[in-house]
RNA sequence: CGGGGAGUGGCGCAGUCUGGUAGCGCAUCUGCUUUGGGAGCAGAGGGCCGCAGGUUCGAAUCCUGUCUCCCCGACCA
């Protein structure tokens, strides 16, 4: 997809040199030092240019591999009516979570943290025969959840982006297997987006079985810790058995592990970390068919609650736990899938036309190739545009100046692993495009 | 929701105890010198001190109320 490329002199970059003294875990101080976000009340941010980059990477992963697994993208609404949380029970249930307010006509409504109801209610309508199903449905919204307390700036705010999927199956195992999908989809995802996810096995209610899991990415900083088997470490999660081989590892997050009578794992293997929950799948029958009175004719003629299931990506969470897993001292370390651009060209004298001309011919040619630059032309001082350029954590660093454009050479620099090069004009592009 | 802390220019803070012309660093603007890892000098702009009452000749400072934000705990993508 082309993202196209910006002059920094004519974006919107509002850096910090100093860590703002609100922010408490550095993915937080990252993403405001770095321009990504603003905060606007509790819990809720606005999204400045860079981030919203990021944000639409991430969305749009999320969506190739859903679409891969053959879910089917809509989009539902943010505002949704009480009456239809009355057909599943759950307006009464909710509790003080979910912001309510009424319209003009006083007609009571809400903004949605979820949207079971929902999807249900368009599926019942649209949808009378087996034939239509099975079907797996997804859309990609904000949701509000009026959290007690939010924190840790995007990884749990009140308002967040999510992609929340919904399956319909006729029967247990079409359930199991739409299940199945969504979980290989997951691996694929969090792989995609340069992150190693642990699928931890979770409560999964009255419908009991293994058919509900979170999905954790592994830090120091996360909320919740897991217990698991090592051997899970070592799986290959880009291999196509990785999910049915993980299904087979211990993994439980601390409070179902202290449940746990007889641990199947030997002490020397069970290993303990902290984890960010970035996902969270689960299966859950009947619940929302027979309450809101979906049913779907099945090839006998009789009538039956289809069995559904619901699937969760914290797509904004995503964001903080990327930063919290690839980061350094200077700032953030994008993998190359999320960067807001792929390459930061700076040009160190902008006074200086060969510079100048050079740096825009870069550009260009670099464009030219599909690469989406960040043209560092401000009139500004080296040392100023190294730092912002490592602290936006774009995946390369161009730097073009007086010596080289003399040389014919430019510095070619890989932001992970900090190798600098000094190559020649001509050959950059092919360093970048391997 | 319980417990704690904080609101002073875009960011980080001092000043509050003991009332008396609102300060510092960074950032911003102008000029000159600089320019390969957050430059130097000189000058400048920007704040009804969260808000509302009250006490006082006089309130950032004291009193009352209120709003907001942050942290620790119980809950969540």
């Amino acid at each position: 997809m082309f993202r196209g490329s910006m002059l920094l002199s004519r974006y919107l970059l509002p850096v910090m040199k100093e860590t703002p003294a609100d922010a408490q875990i550095v993915s937080h101080q990252l993403m405001l030092r770095a321009g990504l976000i603003r905060q606007t009340a509790a819990g809720i941010y606005a999204w400045l240019p860079l981030g919203l980059r990021v944000l639409d990477r991430i969305a749009d992963i999320v969506r190739r591999e859903q679409n891969r697994a053959g879910a089917v993208e809509l989009l539902m609404p943010t505002i949704q009516s009480a009456d239809l949380w009355r057909q599943s029970g759950r307006y009464d249930a909710y509790g003080p979570e979910m912001l309510r307010f009424q319209d003009r006509g006083g007609r009571e409504m809400l903004y949605g943290p979820t949207n079971e109801e929902m999807i249900t209610s368009i599926f019942r309508d649209c949808v009378k025969s087996y034939r239509d199903l099975p079907r797996t449905l997804y859309h990609i919204q904000w949701k509000f959840r009026d959290e007690v307390r939010p924190r840790f700036g995007v990884m749990r705010g009140r308002e967040f982006l999510m992609k929340d999927a919904y399956s319909f199956d006729m029967d247990e195992e079409g359930g199991r297997a739409s299940y199945d999908a969504q979980f290989t989809a997951y691996l694929r995802t969090f792989a995609a987006l340069g992150l190693r996810a642990v699928p931890v096995r979770a409560p999964t209610g009255p419908i009991g079985g293994d058919l509900s899991h979170e999905f954790h990415i592994l830090a120091d900083t996360g909320e919740s810790e897991v217990f698991y088997d090592s051997a899970l470490d070592a799986v290959d999660l880009t291999d196509p058995d990785a999910p049915a081989t993980l299904r087979g590892l211990y993994a439980m997050e601390a409070e179902e592990h202290e449940k746990v009578v007889n641990c199947p794992v030997p002490p020397e293997r069970l290993a303990k970390r902290r984890g960010i929950e970035v996902g969270h799948i689960f299966f859950f029958g009947t619940k929302y068919s027979a309450a809101m009175g979906m049913q779907v004719q099945a090839k006998d003629g009789s009538l039956v609650n289809p069995l559904m299931g619901s699937y969760g990506v914290g797509v904004s969470r995503l964001m903080g736990a990327i930063i919290e897993a690839s980061h350094d001292s200077a700032g953030i370390v994008w993998p190359d899938s999320v960067a807001p651009f792929d390459v930061g060209l700076i040009n160190l004298r902008v006074d200086d036309a060969a510079c100048s001309e050079a740096a825009h011919a870069l550009q260009a040619k670099l464009e030219a190739a599909g690469l989406s630059v960040l043209h560092d032309d401000r009139d500004a001082r080296g040392g100023e545009k190294f730092a912002t350029m490592d602290l936006i954590g774009l995946p390369w660093a161009i730097t073009i100046g007086p010596k080289g454009v003399a040389a014919g050479t430019v510095e070619l620099k890989r932001r992970a692993t900090g190798e600098k090069h000094e190559v020649s004009f001509e050959s950059v592009l092919a360093k970048l495009i391997p």
